[in-house]
DNA sequence: AATGAGGATTAAC
DNA sequence: GTTAATCCTCATT
């Protein structure tokens, strides 16, 4: 792993190497945050478009550690690139075990999930798409970096210092597009004592503006002096004590960015869930998009569109006879087709919501029983450490530790307890099979890798983990002792119905949703 | 051994 | 009646 890899991954999103997986919601949700802890110099640098790489230093000398200051970030994309080989999340939390960092004694985990990309989103789906691959482009060279000293817990507290935003000045849309004009018809109402924590959108617009800023000035210096001046000062190195580090140990260190960035990712989710709130309580719709009536979804529409600054549809009603269930079940493609100025926003921001309700439901099933084995008055217990009772929740257990360093923050803490935490199923036992594994396949932070799309197009998904996908599926229609050999003679009788069915060349644990299931 | 296919029965709604 | 869970046998990979 020599320089030839580092600039691969280095220049992977710009490439347009950017694995199909990584949707532009998720960026969209992750760069409400990207203001955070973003005012070091050096965070400019890893944003630059046109970052030289021949600026950086030789092999030996890749101060690698410079750019990891992006951490929060940078990992995630780096960690969704990635996810589909981390299975083993063990790793991941036991880092925080053995890194030696001072660790914050965790309050509950506000959410047991890792929180990636829908799978789902093309990279050109929306506008949101360039705007965060130019603010993450360069970055993927924090993939090479294990960051075995810049632990989850070091982040948050970089989190922790930013100043505080003001209670009433929400922005809540998350793209960086819309501006708060419109916000007041969408402003979230006091739903609990929590809004006081809301992240303020303006002072994160404001920052990422200032980085921009930096980015432009650092742009037209010749020979990118600064940059090669700030790549050779090693006192950030020094102030954050960070080490260089070796690439090899890239892989290694995947599962350590996993836990690293899922903080992050959960503050992103948090806040795009609060957003949802605030929306369904002003159009009094579901937080659950499948529980929608057509006219919700027409509220739903007009509403998003016009937060997003967007043209309204004048026929809308004719465009979208869908009700929720359907609504959620259309393409980004079809989106874009009935409405080619705003298709992919809509879908974009209709994903996002998928991805909220689905890892609040992911909070209901498994926070209260994973919190109290995961962690416990032994602080941040290694998670691979065995909890002979409950086999099935060591996944979970993985997912739930490190979104719980975060949590100690004053914006974080908030959910843990508005949640119906250990009210298993959430009233959502009714779901179908066929749904379920939409859903998993819509929200890899509650499946992980365990099920994945072959070619989304076409339907075509592969079951990668087959008991983590049955416990799951058991999980949430409380059949504790569902395994895949029941859950696929469901999925069989699904053939006959003309639900799934199986490719034409068929291949283990690879299924079809038939047409009108998958458009 | 894991997976696939499908029959039969049962339970829940 | 529908759907899924469960159990089963047998075939295939």
């Amino acid at each position: 792993m020599q320089k030839m890899e580092y600039e691969k991954m280095l220049y992977m999103t710009s490439a347009g190497e950017m694995p199909h997986s990584c949707s532009s919601q998720f960026k969209l949700a992750a760069e409400q945050f990207q203001g955070q802890g973003q005012t070091d110099t050096y965070a400019a640098y890893a944003y630059a478009d046109n970052f030289d790489l021949s600026l950086l230093p030789e092999d030996a000398g890749i101060p690698t550690t410079v750019y990891q200051y992006n951490a929060p970030q940078i990992k995630i994309e780096a960690a969704w690139e990635c996810a589909s080989d981390i299975q083993e999340l063990p790793t991941v939390t036991a880092a925080y075990a053995s890194s030696g960092q001072q660790l914050i004694p965790p309050p509950p985990p506000a959410y047991p999930h890792s929180a990636y990309p829908s799978p789902q989103s093309s990279p050109q789906q929306s506008e949101f798409a360039s705007f965060a691959y130019g603010k993450y482009n360069g970055s993927y060279d924090c993939l090479s970096s294990p960051c075995p000293s810049l632990d989850a817990s070091s982040i948050k507290q970089e989190l922790h210092i930013l100043p505080p935003s003001p209670p009433e000045s929400n922005c809540e849309t998350p793209s960086p597009r819309s501006a708060c004009s419109d916000s007041s018809s969408i402003k979230a109402e006091p739903l609990d004592a929590d809004v006081e924590s809301f992240i303020d959108l303006n002072t994160l617009l404001q920052q990422q503006q200032q980085q921009q800023q930096q980015q432009q000035l650092l742009d037209i210096k010749p020979n990118h002096q600064v940059l090669r001046e700030c790549l050779e000062d090693t006192t950030f190195q020094r102030k954050h004590n960070l080490k260089p580090l070796a690439l090899e140990s890239f892989i290694g260190g995947l599962a350590e960015v996993r836990g690293d960035f899922e903080p992050v990712i959960s503050l992103a989710l948090e806040h795009a869930k609060r957003e949802a709130d605030a929306i369904c309580a002003k159009l009094q719709i579901s937080q659950d998009p499948n529980a929608w009536t057509a006219a919700q979804v027409h509220a739903w529409l007009r509403s998003t569109l016009a937060q997003f600054k967007l043209p309204p549809a004048a026929n809308l009603e004719l465009q979208f006879s869908e009700d929720g269930a359907a609504l959620v079940l259309l393409s980004e493609e079809e989106f874009t087709r009935r409405l080619p100025e705003s298709g992919s926003t809509l879908h974009a921001q209709l994903e996002i919501w998928k991805m909220a309700y689905a890892d609040q439901l992911g909070n209901q099933m498994d926070t209260a029983p994973l919190w109290s084995t995961a962690t416990t008055a032994a602080g941040y217990q290694a998670p691979n450490v065995e909890h002979e009772e409950s086999e099935d929740d060591e996944d979970m257990e993985d997912m739930t530790a490190a979104p719980a360093v975060l949590t100690a923050t004053p914006t974080a803490t908030t959910t843990s307890t508005k949640r119906t935490g250990g009210a298993r199923n959430g009233g959502s036992s009714h779901i179908h099979l066929w749904q379920f594994l939409k859903e998993l396949l819509a929200a890899p932070q509650v499946n992980g890798t365990a099920i994945r799309w072959i070619d989304r197009s076409k339907g075509i998904f592969k079951i990668e983990d087959s008991v983590r996908v049955a416990k799951l599926w058991g999980r949430r229609k409380n059949r504790p002792a569902m395994n895949y050999d029941k859950l696929s003679r469901s999925i069989r009788q699904y053939y006959k119905k003309g639900i799934m069915k199986k490719t034409e060349r068929s291949q283990r644990l690879v299924y079809q949703f038939c047409q009108p299931y998958h458009q």
